[in-house]
DNA sequence: AGAAAGTTTAG
DNA sequence: TAAACTTTC
């Protein structure tokens, strides 16, 4: 498809320090290969890449478009800087989520993108222009249009680190400049671009503690944060009329309502949480950030997301107050701030491990872990979806999730780790299940997480080990109260079985009204036959490496040989489209297959291209949708081997008591009992579902509402193919 | 002092 | 889980 052997080389200009007034990295992005096993060091497995000084005169005189995606904001926005120091400026922001292949936003991430465009538009007309909005399926060639619809000569914008950002902003840097078009890039979303944190040999680093210390001990500062401009002049706008962008349809509107009772997207409001946790939680955040159901972190990631707030303003700001703090003996803030700083360098990482790796999101960093038989069950993920595992932490996390679009980081990392550890699901699933939900979703990041939970990365955790949700529970939760927050059918339950209900003895469950297997679940999987079963895939797993490598030694090409994917480069998951639509044709048993494949797509798009562009309405269509998301597409194409284990002797519940979730009716969150939080002094609203009836329908609603704007996604079936 | 046992912490 | 760190004897 489109990132394969031979891939063109790009070209990034950036400015980076005033000494260094720019810097043209020529980078050479060969195709990943993947660190081989045993953990690979300092091998510069991936790139090439060369820097070049050149001396720009500065460009002046003409009129500017100024190109916003994630840098939605007006201060310390170097290509909006540029532009208005060159003189006239365009703003302009397009919506072409069909570039996104298979991420396309989801419901709330769209919510916020909407409000965020439209503060940001008011932003700008305070200065002068206005930001012109424009629906496209091909940026590039709807920048075209505008700059021949404004006359405009030269094109500003910042840099992005996902590949298909690299890809098309190379592409797109190519046909511009071919047209005349003087076209500059700047740093606007990290402290350091990942071109300039390299080890002593020049080679990217693979571990991030080795990362953020050289981050931290660079020989130049972070650029400090630049002021808004005090003015702009709009270019002529006349002939370049926004389009109207339909972010969300009738059917998400109720659900979004009541986001906007607990966050406030924008610049200005990505600002003022940032002052409001400094001058408040982040004191004690070292202390507090543990708690699963305290408002004590930032809140600022949807912010950083979408480029509202600058890291490098968040970063000097964190440092003046931490000398603030060192000067006053306060050891504690010291800490606190060196803490949250490590959580900005991780997302500055997921930004370096995406350039470094471009198939960080589809794929493990490790080599033998593409040899995992991962479990392909949709009826655990449908469970884990619905909070419906017994794992009373799990499932709490899994319906705030789903209701608010948010998850303290904790647990972001206990329903993740259950999910590849105890129900051995591909991680790729559960990444795009939080990347269609979070409030906060941001695909570098949730790669990073996914892979570092997931134990395919040099540093992540140790792959066998199995986090204990109940143990979990009463650190993060010591008094079950996130618990009953989210699953008021536990909330009777004593503090002492809060984590394991299943271990109550009858009289307790009976007076607390819970009877397992029917109003809660009994666990999914208890967590000896876990541990049992992941020995005997990592078994497998190292026994199929060994395999193949044997094979690749051999020079043989037959057999389990998968020569394609362990010795030559990667290419990108080949012939997507095609995948998608021979799996729409097979039928399977929708239980229990299970497969080794590493690769797999998610079903929820599988579904989705299968049922096209219809609407699904009534119950039996919600049936057959969720049929035909029985399979997961096999890959045969590049993987050959695909064997079936037989699966060990484990607890599989089959009634969970709860009403299939697609037969239920929508308790959409307006009826919702709606309670509140402290943050910061003020209070937040916060939802949670009544105690009465509550209902799981997320999954319905996953696959129907979620992306009920199907006939505007399906398009990435049709994306250009370059390769 | 030094081993053993307990505690904390890891994205 | 497991390694690092702290406390106890």
């Amino acid at each position: 498809m489109w990132l394969q052997i031979g891939y063109p080389p790009f070209v990034i200009e950036t400015h980076t320090s005033p000494s260094f007034p720019f810097l043209a990295a020529l980078v050479f992005l060969k195709s990943s290969e993947n660190p081989s096993h045993p953990i690979p060091r300092k091998q510069g497995y991936n790139q090439e890449l060369c820097l070049e000084k050149r001396v720009f005169e500065d460009m002046s005189g003409g009129c500017s478009i100024v190109w916003f995606r994630r840098d939605l904001r007006v201060e310390d926005n170097p290509a909006l800087a540029a532009g208005v120091r060159a003189g006239q400026v365009i703003a302009v922001y397009i919506w072409a989520p069909e570039e996104e292949g298979h991420y396309y936003p989801g419901r709330v991430s769209r919510w916020w993108l909407k409000q965020s465009l439209s503060l940001l538009d008011s932003s700008l007309r305070n200065l002068g222009t206005s930001l012109v909005t424009k629906r496209s399926t091909d940026s590039v060639s709807c920048l075209l249009e505008v700059i021949k619809s404004t006359g405009a000569t030269q094109l500003f914008f910042s840099h992005l680190y996902d590949p298909l950002s690299l890809v098309r902003d190379h592409r797109m840097k190519e046909v511009l400049t071919d047209n005349g078009i003087a076209v500059r890039s700047f740093n606007a979303d990290l402290l350091y671009e990942p071109w300039e944190v390299l080890d002593d040999e020049g080679l990217p680093f693979d571990t991030f503690t080795e990362f953020w210390d050289r981050c931290l001990t660079m020989p130049y500062d972070p650029e400090s944060p630049q002021l808004p401009p005090k003015k702009i002049i709009s270019g002529d706008l006349s002939k370049c009329p926004s389009d109207t962008i339909i972010f969300e349809d009738e059917s998400e509107k109720g659900s979004n309502a009541l986001l906007a009772r607990a966050w406030s997207p924008g610049w200005k409001n990505g600002n003022k949480a940032l002052s409001a946790f400094m001058n408040g939680p982040l004191l004690e955040y070292s202390k507090n950030r543990r708690k699963a159901d305290s408002a004590t972190t930032s809140f600022l990631s949807p912010h950083l997301h979408f480029g509202e707030v600058s890291v490098r303003k968040v970063f000097h700001l964190l440092r003046m107050k931490q000398v603030l703090w060192a000067n006053e003996g306060n050891t504690a803030g010291v800490e606190s701030v060196n803490v949250f700083l490590k959580s900005i360098g991780l997302r500055e990482y997921s930004r370096y491990m995406s350039f470094n790796h471009p198939y960080s999101h589809e794929r493990p960093l490790l080599r033998h872990l593409k040899f995992f038989p991962w479990i392909v069950d949709e009826g655990y993920f449908k469970a884990w979806r619905q909070g419906r595992t017994g794992y009373p932490l799990v499932d709490a996390g899994m319906r705030e999730l789903w209701a608010t679009g948010w998850l303290h980081d904790r647990i972001r990392v206990v329903v993740s780790s259950f999910f590849v550890k105890v129900l051995q699901l591909p991680w790729r699933w559960g990444m795009k299940y939080f990347w269609d939900t979070l409030l906060d979703a941001d695909l570098e990041s949730d790669a990073l997480g996914w892979q570092y939970i997931s134990g395919t990365l040099p540093d992540g955790r140790e792959f066998d080990r199995i986090d204990n949700p109940q143990f979990e529970g009463y650190k993060f939760d010591p008094n079950g109260e996130y618990v009953r927050r989210w699953l008021p059918e536990l909330s009777r339950l004593p503090n002492e079985w809060i984590h394991h209900p299943w271990d109550a003895p009858e009289y307790v469950l009976q007076a607390a009204g819970i009877e397992l297997g029917s109003n809660y679940p009994l666990p999914i999987v208890k967590l000896d036959a876990a541990k049992a079963r992941l020995q005997e895939a990592l078994t497998q797993m190292w026994q199929h490496e060994a395999a193949s490598r044997a094979i690749l030694e051999n020079g043989t090409e037959e057999g389990l040989g998968d020569s394609s994917e362990a010795a030559a480069p990667i290419a990108f998951p080949q012939n997507m489209e095609i995948e998608m639509d021979e799996n729409t044709l097979r039928a399977t048993p929708t239980t229990t297959t299970i497969r080794h494949y590493e690769d797999q797509m998610v079903p929820s798009m599988t579904s989705l291209l299968s049922r096209g562009d219809e609407e699904v309405s009534s119950s039996d269509a919600g049936i057959q949708a969720e049929d035909s998301r029985a399979e997961v597409p096999i890959n045969q194409g590049v993987v050959d081997i695909e064997m079936v284990r037989t699966e060990p002797r484990i607890d599989v519940i089959t009634t969970m008591g709860f009403p299939d979730g697609d037969h239920l009716q929508a308790e959409s969150s307006s009826t919702s009992r709606t309670g509140s939080r402290e943050r910061d002094g003020g209070v937040v609203p916060v939802w949670s579902p009544s105690t009465s009836s509550f209902t799981v329908d997320e999954d319905s609603s996953y696959l129907q509402m979620q992306h009920a704007q199907s006939h505007q996604l399906i398009t990435w079936r049709r994306l250009p193919q370059t390769g």
